[in-house]
DNA sequence: CTGCGTGCAAATAGTTTGCAGTTCA
DNA sequence: TGAACTGCAAACTATTTGCACGCAG
């Protein structure tokens, strides 16, 4: 029964509604991605309560977020494990992978430089086997 | 003598100033404070060159370009081997490290699911020292 | 000469904000 | 009831593009 964002907000339909979304999704996608699937799915949310919604659930830290290399936010629900991607260049075949030792390795490195609150981008990219033929 | 970007371009006075002022600079800027910077020394380029020449200095592997947390872009006179950076979250200081575990596990990772000609990205971010007191 | 390069202005793209009306607690 | 929320439209920021003119080679 707690679909609420922990704190003093309120829930709304729309927020349970982009809430159960990102459940379903589990992976990075853009706010607008988010707000068309919305649209889709008959949710009747806006495009600004997506953004709104987003910021605040990062803040509450129920969300990840990155960005893409063209610079487009992506938020993905968080507490499902770390995970990063392995993207095919020409047919955006995706690959999740996992990789402990480059988390500790980030961990160190930003550690020895004296960072705390350390987080970490990483994408891989190549031409799938199927594509390189 | 070579003031020149490789390749066919022409070596005009505007890329002459970009690039004295990167050599300069040799940290990250976004394309707006270099803009600044020049127009502050009396340098006439417009900010659309700026960008345009950054996009070809990149092209020709001259120049390192990042993403701030915030989405803008950064460009830094390009120090050869392939690195990666350690940014502050609040003050945009900038550590470059070098990870070649890093390096071998995507290579690893990307060929065992077969992927062939492999890239990646890698950004670390975090609060530095002098930010965090 | 010839066409790449330049810079203004206008167009984009993604995101944020003002504000009047709506809704949850 | 009343503060928090919503959503439209407009504002903003960073970046890109169209186009007429200018300059390098």
């Amino acid at each position: 029964m707690n679909d609420m964002i922990s704190g003093a907000t309120r829930n709304t339909r729309q927020r349970s509604e982009v809430l159960a979304l990102l459940d379903e999704i589990a992976d990075f996608r853009t706010p607008q991605q988010l707000h068309a699937l919305l649209r889709q799915r008959g949710a009747q949310v806006g495009l600004t309560t997506v953004y709104r919604t987003l910021q605040l659930l990062q803040d509450a830290g129920e969300v990840d977020a990155t960005r893409l290399p063209g610079g487009e936010q992506l938020y993905r629900r968080c507490g499902a494990s770390h995970h990063h991607h392995l993207v095919c260049r020409s047919c955006n075949a995706t690959v999740e992978v996992r990789g402990p030792a480059v988390e500790r390795w980030t961990e160190r490195i930003a550690a020895e430089h004296g960072f705390t609150d350390i987080g970490h981008t990483l994408e891989i990219f190549g031409t799938c086997s199927r594509c390189s033929r």
